[in-house]
DNA sequence: AAAATCAATCGTAATATTACAATAAATAAA
DNA sequence: TTTATTTATTGTAATATTACGATTGATTTT
């Protein structure tokens, strides 16, 4: 136990949450919009901005990479970090198209 | 540790991470959907829809539902489950502000 | 009133996440 | 080459999440 059981659903299903779990931390968010605002920056720049320790700054990366959404290139001794757009865009995408779903008019409850 | 350092952001980073959490398991994704295309129903529909306990299923519909994005009204001896339209739309309109931002056609890594 | 039905809650186990100090690895500067 | 700089990784503790069986509480049905 303790584990999603992935199994029960679909691809769709589990991308969209993915994506979601990528996004659920403040921390994350934060760094998005940092680097949205600025085009790229090092590691050492959210460090300073975030106000959370290296080690933790350095964990949150590696999960936005992981997730795909940003992506980083060896600068000498120091990481530049950008979003991916593409990927940007797709989970861009894949939201708009969970929300837009119908219209809600007509959902009522019992 | 392992709690969340929420002081150190904005109550909009903050706000766009904890709907992303709602969002963050397929469960949760799937009981969304099928209330989207249903428009309502019962949480023993739910049951049987995604295949978990029952004590699951709930568990989750009690987070959704203190995300504010669902609501549900007793009928009965069941509960009848729908979406909340006002939510829903804040939850559109938050991450649509939020991937919108900036062409990102300027954005490479350094 | 007794039995059945449905959903919430409790208790609990397994796993995941968050955070940080300490260390390692890799490059640049001295 | 030694030292400094920067980031990743390792180890670890605290907390959160996911899942389910068992129980409870509330309402219907018999």
């Amino acid at each position: 136990m303790g584990t999603t059981k992935a199994d029960l659903f679909s691809k769709q299903q589990n991308d969209i949450a993915n994506m979601a779990k990528a996004l659920a931390h403040p921390a994350r968010i934060a760094i998005l919009q940092y680097l949205v605002k600025k085009n790229a920056c090092v590691c050492g720049d959210l460090v300073e901005e975030l106000g959370l320790a290296q080690a933790t700054t350095s964990q949150h990366l590696k999960e936005l990479k992981t997730a795909g959404i940003i992506q980083g290139t060896i600068e000498g001794v120091s990481v530049c970090y950008c979003i991916n757009p593409e990927i940007w865009k797709q989970y861009r995408e894949l939201f708009r198209s969970f929300f837009k779903e119908v219209s809600l008019d007509g959902n009522r409850c019992c």
